[in-house]
DNA sequence: TACTACATGTAAACGGTTACATGATTGC
DNA sequence: GCAATCATGTAACCGTTTACATGTAGTA
């Protein structure tokens, strides 16, 4: 298997909801998860090229040379097992490009709905700590920064952290709970 | 003036709090804006390097040729200008690469309040917009994806989208309102 | 006719990350 | 003496963004 970045598995889990063009696939993703990993030409064009030549996507409709026909791409074998092995490898939490959580959970179908939950929860717990590393810090400031001119613009940034992490621990929550329910249902 | 990265800018606002070395503007970074923009040494000593010969900062001990001695940096007037002059530049709210609007808001102290509160006024308007948007794709959703395997894992995307934008919605109230409050000691 | 959306593609530039090299200082 | 931390620096690499080039199809 080619090392390849995330931007190309995405475009792969996008191909594996059906047939798409490069066009298609950019509209696709700025509809499903555009909010936490965008995509451009410049990128979906050349990984087109290379999956092909790689064999995880066939060209189904348009000729291979022309430069202005619509070209539609269909997901292989080789590339759906690909996709599959990327979505159980671990998570960076802390990618700054995008989320990959989001991204991995929203591709869920196709992983154990006990993988999800068990990943919700591993991220619930990296939350709590950092909650609680904000709550450390915040207690810093006021003792170090009280009456300076900087308290409150450190506050401004600290209370984000802090309300931003809390609002991700229910999502976590309620994410969790969903799926338990699927789970139920599945039985 | 130079057009440089918001990195360059980051760096010079961390100097500006005073005097510091390439490891200390590290560790200063880690514990203040780290959290919404990072930085390494491969960033930090070539744009000190460009810093001094530019004549935005200055070095004020260690011997420029020496290569581990600890060499501490001091920001020119030229500096200060060049800081304060990219803290009231329009702010990119959807950089992938970190968050400006905090960024900015941390570095509040040198620009006027009320253009600090206009910044958060304008985000807060953004994020109702974005929170409106997201509503819509969840009725979309279970209208058109009900039934369907992909179902709750498009919710659980939506629902973050939902739930984060929701608490920075009410970050930007009490932002805004410490701002107010402080607007009012002043006077 | 002109505008908009559809559609593909490349090259250069940009910025950030990683790996590596080197050495000084402090405390056990 | 050894480990950890302090400390500076570069080069290669990687992935994303931007600018540019080109052309088609539908519609007002």
């Amino acid at each position: 298997m080619v090392k390849a970045s995330n931007t190309f598995y995405i475009i792969l889990g996008t191909l594996n909801f059906g047939p798409k063009s490069g066009y298609d696939i950019k509209k696709g993703i700025e509809r499903s998860t555009g909010e936490f990993w965008k995509v451009n030409y410049g990128q979906i064009y050349p990984i087109l090229k290379t999956m092909v030549g790689e064999d995880y996507a066939v060209l189904v409709t348009g000729n291979e040379e022309s430069k202005h026909e619509r070209k539609v791409y269909k997901i292989t074998e080789k590339g759906v097992e690909a996709f599959c092995e990327w979505l159980i490898q671990p998570i960076n939490f802390n990618n700054p490009q995008g989320n990959e959580l989001l991204v991995k959970l929203f591709f869920g179908q196709h992983v154990p709905i006990k993988d999800s939950i068990l990943r919700l929860k591993e991220y619930k717990g990296k939350c709590l700590n950092y909650l609680a590393k904000m709550e450390k810090i915040q207690r810093e400031i006021e003792e170090h920064l009280a009456e300076d001119i900087q308290f409150d613009y450190s506050m401004i940034t600290v209370r984000h952290g802090q309300m931003t992490i809390q609002a991700k621990i229910e999502w976590c929550d309620e994410c969790i709970e969903r799926l338990k329910r699927r789970l139920g249902d599945e039985q």
